[in-house]
DNA sequence: CAAAAATATGTATGATGCTACATATTGCGA
DNA sequence: TCGCAATATGTAGCATCATACATATTTTTG
């Protein structure tokens, strides 16, 4: 029972959660909240227009998870989102100006997460552990 | 970004949680729900008697969340619960007598779900797998 | 032994996930 | 073009996680 997968996962993500949520309290974010705000950031990047449906299907949550989301962090400012021109079905979001730090901040806490995630993996473990969850998360799609 | 360990496990944690509750549905039960019974059946086994805290320390979750698992598993009769008599202050846990085919047609949806997860995953590369996944846990506790 | 600390449970409230149903807009076929 | 299907968003309500605070009981301690 203890050796299986499902519930190995189900205990990393517990953990995880807990940890990650302390950090990034001086964010004033959640782990979620802050990997809609990473998306937004690498569509804007890219130059993307980026609708509450492109995130719905990038995480594969529920729309209505989504929402939710998107209304907190607009609530705290960390967006703004507007209906859009050529289809008013569709709201787009777009990420507010932040402190210049604010991303260095945040990506140096992460490397440090990871750090601590991985610490006594050897940078082969590491990349065979990623090759395996990315067929876990294949096997599940 | 999308190579990191905490976004793998989390996007599994979701996907799984999805599938997983989907054919639990049949049981009336969730996953979480389940994880609290297959826990008590273990303690029933090696006759040990379990109040609220001992579920709370095993899952390492608030004491609130296993009030509100044990209260749903309660109003569905899969447990009932009652004062302790040494110490009025802990209240235990019992399981309730379950149709004798219950656990053995758990066990085999078990399997089945981790099958699926480890689809093209040697014998050899599940062991290292759990011994990642348990790698992880310890360093985030 | 009485007051204080520790422990276990309970209540209230918020965030993140879900399903089911509702509404608004667009697009497409007869 | 008109009506219906498809699409995107919104609302309601539930489960599971959290923190903060409250209550009841036991234990410790002065």
């Amino acid at each position: 029972m203890e050796n299986d997968i499902g519930y190995l996962i189900k205990q990393i993500d517990l953990s995880l959660l807990k940890a990650v949520n302390r950090e990034l309290e001086a964010f004033g974010l959640t782990f979620s909240q802050l990997r809609v705000l990473v998306l937004l950031r690498q569509r804007e990047q890219a130059r993307l227009m980026t609708s509450f449906k492109d995130i719905e299907l990038h995480f594969g949550t529920s729309h209505t998870t989504v929402l939710g989301l998107l209304r907190r962090l607009e609530a705290k400012r960390f967006i703004r989102t507007e209906i859009g021109q050529a289809d008013r079905r569709v709201r787009n979001v777009h990420l507010s100006e932040v402190d210049p730090t604010f991303w260095e901040r945040l990506d140096a806490n992460k490397r440090l997460t990871e750090k601590r995630i991985l610490s006594g993996f050897s940078n082969e473990e590491v990349a065979t552990f990623q090759t395996f969850l990315k067929k876990v998360i294949r096997n599940l799609g």
